[in-house]
DNA sequence: ATCATTAATCGCAATATTGCTATAAAGCGA
DNA sequence: TCGCTTTATAGCAATATTGCGATTAATGAT
């Protein structure tokens, strides 16, 4: 049905899912780079940037400001972007959390 | 258009996409949490362990194989399934690659 | 051979996502 | 104020995703 049945979840799963979805797309993994570059600009540069309408950049970055990985400081007529750092981190504590429940000796007959 | 533009994107930037958005859904995650806690089981072990129809289940495990992130070996009449370990590595590496490249003193003025 | 078990696939319906154009909203400068 | 710049939103069309029931395929057991 296209719906994901989230309340069979556990928040954990869900936040974990949510950002992984929210980093799930070519321009929002640009849109990452390009500010880890360049540490802060706004709307513009990314239209700039990348092969997409600007409409279409200010909706990514709507989604990875949704699930608080980036801030927009509004400075005049133009906002701001940057990687919440704080976040960031906690962000990849949740990863390395999953990836490091993985033990070498996981023994398997695959 | 609901179609992802890939080919503006780098192979890099696509590849990261779809493996984040492999993780990117509840079931998902909490497949490769199952799987990470028994080390390899059968898609009927997820079926009741999951609120989800067998066929459903399927499709997810599906994804995670398309993506290397899992193996299914058959096995008789059901299938074993267990996390590559060479590819989740890989895929650590990918993600904190990415999450390295932020740095402390990144400036910005949000 | 027949039946049971297990998993994959088909095909559907509902919802979500992506991208665009057109338009609004908000601030700045002349 | 009027226009310019910048970003967000509305609204649309196309495609993708999710989930299910029904079915198929493949193996093993009786």
């Amino acid at each position: 049905m296209g719906l994901t049945k989230t309340e069979n979840f556990t928040d954990a799963q869900n936040q974990m899912a949510s950002i992984a979805k929210a980093i799930g797309h070519p321009a929002r993994v640009a849109i990452l780079q390009h500010l880890l570059k360049v540490n802060s600009c706004i709307c513009g540069e990314l239209v700039d940037e990348l092969p997409l309408a600007q409409p279409t950049i200010s909706r990514h970055l709507k989604e990875l400001k949704a699930v608080g990985i980036l801030k927009g400081t509004i400075e005049g007529t133009s906002v701001n972007y940057c990687i919440d750092g704080e976040r960031w981190r906690e962000i990849q504590a949740l990863f390395n959390g999953l990836f490091d429940t993985y033990v070498a000796d996981q023994s398997c007959d695959c």
